[in-house]
DNA sequence: ACAAAGTGTCCAATTTTTTGACATTAGGAG
DNA sequence: CTCCTAATGTCAAAAAATTGGACACTTTGT
């Protein structure tokens, strides 16, 4: 199976540039952005797999904070496309931030190409591989159930659900 | 509300002690190992809440392997129990490792209490408030929708679900 | 030892899901 | 362009799940 359109954003062309070249052969298509304001209006417009995001915008400013703002303002509308974060500086408590924040995965620059596309090809392998409806429900029953420490009656409540259909879910499983 | 028993494992037993001394106001018993063998037996046995999860264990070697399998363990018999990660190195590979196998947070040696008791009660209070299924459901076929680009046909049967039920559960949101 | 809370089980009423069908509307291939 | 397939929107009846209430019993904590 082929796979779709990427969206990259970093304010170094010359980041863009190498983007392109590394991930051209795998992907459609590479859409870059040098600066991220029309993130979601392209993501509206295009259909978009994954994304790579450049952490430090504010030049000079390194705290990842844009960064993180894009993150949501993508995860918020596309909580199922994978962004994988691109940053100049191995921090951890930016990582940390990132993957929090529901960030696929962490790249530090210089990247390596093959782990780099390793990681995007994972991410999108992963996103579209949604788990049944029914697995998911059991899971979160589950741990419902756990969170309660076997009350189930607490955990029925908690799931907004009565307590007959919990006993009829936990059986189904 | 107040919090239960904090499991902790570090081959370090000053470490440890310096744990009980941080968190032992907040929670009602930290329980230590100084090796990660019966992590699952003793979680078992008692109520734990959260773990605290040393990364390096065999001397010398810090790659985490160690700590990632234990972290794996823990979260497939547990996975509503948050897992917090600790290492004496800021290693971002580490790091994006362990949170996309579960892990709740990850912090760096020598910790700052304060710190690292905002992380732990954050994770605890964050497990606690599991969303009612409806909600988690609604999510998910979301996301199934998105990520079939609004083929209801395919989505629904990504979803394991009939066309009409997914009707329902659109309308139903 | 008592009261409060939780369990397992049952029932009838209601709601949801399923299955199958049908006419209509895109989209892609020749 | 035209045909064919896939997807849509909608309907109806059968099957299944959920609800709310009830009951006797057990567990838990004070």
């Amino acid at each position: 199976m082929k796979y779709g359109n990427i969206l990259a954003i970093d304010d170094n062309n010359a980041i863009l540039t190498a983007l392109k070249l590394c991930l051209g052969d795998t992907f459609q298509d590479i859409i870059t952005l040098s600066q991220p304001d029309d993130i979601l209006t392209i993501m509206a417009q295009e259909e978009i797999e994954a994304v790579i995001l450049d952490m430090n915008f504010s030049l000079g400013i390194n705290t990842g904070h844009d960064g993180i703002f894009w993150l949501q303002a993508i995860k918020k509308h596309h909580p199922n496309v994978p962004v994988i974060l691109l940053t100049a500086y191995a921090d951890v408590q930016l990582a940390v931030k990132g993957l929090k924040n529901g960030a696929a995965d962490f790249v530090t620059k210089p990247w390596d190409n093959d782990e780099l596309l390793r990681k995007i090809k994972d991410a999108i392998d992963k996103s579209r591989s949604l788990a049944p409806l029914s697995e998911v429900e059991a899971d979160h029953v589950q741990r419902a159930i756990d969170s309660c420490h076997g009350n189930l009656s607490k955990a029925a409540d908690m799931l907004g659900v009565s307590r007959q259909t919990l006993y009829n879910k936990m059986k189904t499983k």
